[in-house]
DNA sequence: CAGTCGATGTACT
DNA sequence: GTACATCGACTGG
């Protein structure tokens, strides 16, 4: 199979709900032709953000320079700085002047491994390699610059493989967030190797 | 294997 | 000042 001969994802696919899309980007390919050579690698978990009744998303209370991005129409990469030293990527989602986006949190590597390798070099087994959001940044080498980048133009794009066999989707509690916990809109492949380890989201700072 | 905790920059209060 | 859509080093079993 090559992965460059496989269709781009076109506009009407991100002008859906998100919530109809984020299952649906489960078992797309996520490919960049940047740099040294082809990453690719099928999305395996992935989170959806809403303005509307989410208080864990970053559009949550208006539109704000950070967020903006967010707001516009679908189809392009939202991407933000977390923790001092972490990003992560999100597709925008539905038409301008909506604030959503689902976010990669995992992808399962398909060609590109060297490269990832390298830029990963903490991962000591392959199944470390892309199973998180920043850890998905590293390997893709996704930083601000791609903050606002056109899916359907790329470097980076996301494609369809027809003949691949996704199995079983499964809905949860997103990670890692405080607020609308009870929201089950993270979305992930069972029983994939690659999928996050889903760790509890509460943190006390207090005690 | 699971649990704990420090690192570190930025947006927002 | 504080919280943050995280990661990896470290500990104990």
């Amino acid at each position: 199979m090559n992965i460059l001969e496989l269709p781009v994802l076109d506009r009407a696919f991100y002008l859906r709900p998100t919530l109809e899309i984020a299952p649906d980007l489960l078992g797309k390919i996520l490919v960049s032709t940047e740099g040294p050579g082809l990453v690719a690698g099928r999305i395996v978990e992935v989170e959806a953000y809403h303005q509307d009744g989410d208080r864990a998303a970053h559009s949550y209370r208006g539109r704000t320079k950070r967020n903006e991005i967010m707001f516009r129409e679908g189809g392009i990469l939202y991407v933000y700085f977390t923790y001092g030293m972490h990003f992560c990527m999100n597709v925008v989602t539905e038409k301008e002047g909506v604030g959503a986006a689902v976010l990669i949190r995992a992808v399962e590597p398909l060609a590109g491994l060297d490269v990832i390798r390298k830029r990963r070099p903490a991962a000591r087994r392959d199944e470390d390699l892309t199973n998180g959001p920043a850890k998905v940044c590293q390997a893709y080498a996704v930083n601000r610059r791609h903050n606002g980048l056109c899916l359907l133009e790329g470097p980076i794009t996301i494609r369809r493989d027809d003949g691949d066999e996704k199995g079983k989707i499964v809905a949860s509690p997103r990670i890692g967030i405080r607020d609308s916990v009870e929201l089950p809109w993270r979305f992930f492949l069972a029983g994939n190797p690659f999928v996050g380890k889903a760790k509890p989201a509460a943190r006390g700072r207090s005690g």
